[in-house]
DNA sequence: GCCCGTCTGTGACCGCGGTTCCACAGGCCT
DNA sequence: AGGCCTGTGGAACCGCGGTCACAGACGGGC
């Protein structure tokens, strides 16, 4: 067993704690049989219409599922972090669908791909497993849910506030990746962001936004 | 065995062939344990904040899924029609969440609610129920994207125009529930549909749309 | 140093959709 | 008849968000 095969089990088994119940011989297929790839950020992992073709579990990285118009504006349904599988392609391998959205590895992404074939004998046969499978989709279907009314309801400015909050107090990101993920536009976040800096809320550089004042943010994205 | 029982047991069977194929003990604690729901419309069978109480399936009639804004403005997520669960209810129930949204029945509606723990079990020891379940979920899933989509990115009247194709050639419904589906308001609402009118695309009476032009309809709704 | 691509600031403009308010027609009730 | 309630028509107004165009600013490569 060579060191980063056993680096990759642990790795997968902290992140995936659902897998150590797993017989050793089933985790030996499911190592042997999934692909363990390394992409680079800013990779198209999948893209509408095309069929799925393997259930990745993020280990390293995160993912961005988006869904883009025509005129090429996007925005993000949702991000899918270490520690959890893209759901969007368990309903397709289920439901035989191809994706309907697109996924985007942010940063270095480091997933491990489990075939279709074993992705369903899991399912079928492994009990915490579907567990885990359908707590995602739980938990990703009351997001977008969310995220439907934030888009039908809220105003930009609110959600861009709670963007910032939710990012931490210092966000390394152009306006247009923050365009791209509240489904807007380039000079309507600057536009807001400026906004924001002149009422002391935000320090403004460049690839950068230090919160300043995160209690007014809060409340303007969180209004009662 | 009463008459209606037989009826119950009949037409589940035949909205469900799912069930079907359950052993027909179980079809018995089934029909115990569950309960027979009739619901006069615009009856609210969940709301936002709620716990779940039982896995709905529906037998005659439907339910808007529904979120609403504080302003009073609502926008419909999804529509669960007979032969279908709501699937909410199903994450709820099994992430021991409230749900975040708002059921009403659309029609009077028949339902059987299905006892959680019967729920459970049924998930854990029925593969052709999981299946169902999870196919709901990445229908529901697949649909509410798609619903993002549109509402980040395309126009009123577009959605309109779908909507209007969508339910056929005559729709009977007032424009303010047609404005609660979109997640618009009823003076919009009137308004395009008074420019469609003008154009020669729809006939316009109380609480009645009759389609007459729904190429035209369909043209503008799916826009190349 | 230089250039050039990326990121950001900014102003003018504009249209969709929302808000507000009122009028009026059709049922339905007493 | 009168009253009321719901559904619809219509107009004035307005602000958010989007579009377009362009000018700096910064940084990386040469």
């Amino acid at each position: 067993m060579s060191p980063t095969e056993k680096d990759t089990r642990q790795q997968l088994v902290e992140r995936f704690p659902t897998l150590a119940e797993l017989a050793l011989a089933r985790l030996e297929r499911l190592l042997a049989e999934s692909q363990m790839l390394k992409v680079p950020a800013g990779s198209i992992l999948f893209d509408a219409d095309q069929p799925c073709r393997g259930f990745p579990l993020v280990l390293e990285g995160a993912v961005r599922v988006v869904m883009s118009a025509p005129s090429g504006r996007e925005i993000m349904l949702y991000r899918v972090e270490p520690g959890q599988g893209c759901i969007m392609s368990g309903g397709c391998l289920l439901g035989h669908a191809d994706y309907a959205a697109r996924g985007i590895a942010e940063g270095d992404v480091r997933l491990l791909s489990v075939a279709p074939g074993l992705f369903h004998e899991l399912m079928l046969e492994f009990e915490p497993f579907r567990r885990f499978v359908f707590g995602m989709y739980g938990e990703r279907l009351a997001e977008v849910m969310q995220l439907v009314e934030e888009v039908a309801f809220r105003r930009l400015d609110e959600r861009l506030a709670q963007l910032l909050i939710h990012r931490g107090p210092v966000i390394e990101a152009t306006h247009q990746k923050l365009a791209d993920e509240l489904g807007s536009v380039r000079e309507i976040v600057s536009r807001l962001l400026r906004s924001f800096e002149s009422r002391g809320w935000v320090k403004l550089e460049r690839e950068r936004i230090t919160l300043t004042d995160p209690k007014s943010l809060a409340a303007l994205g969180a209004p009662a």
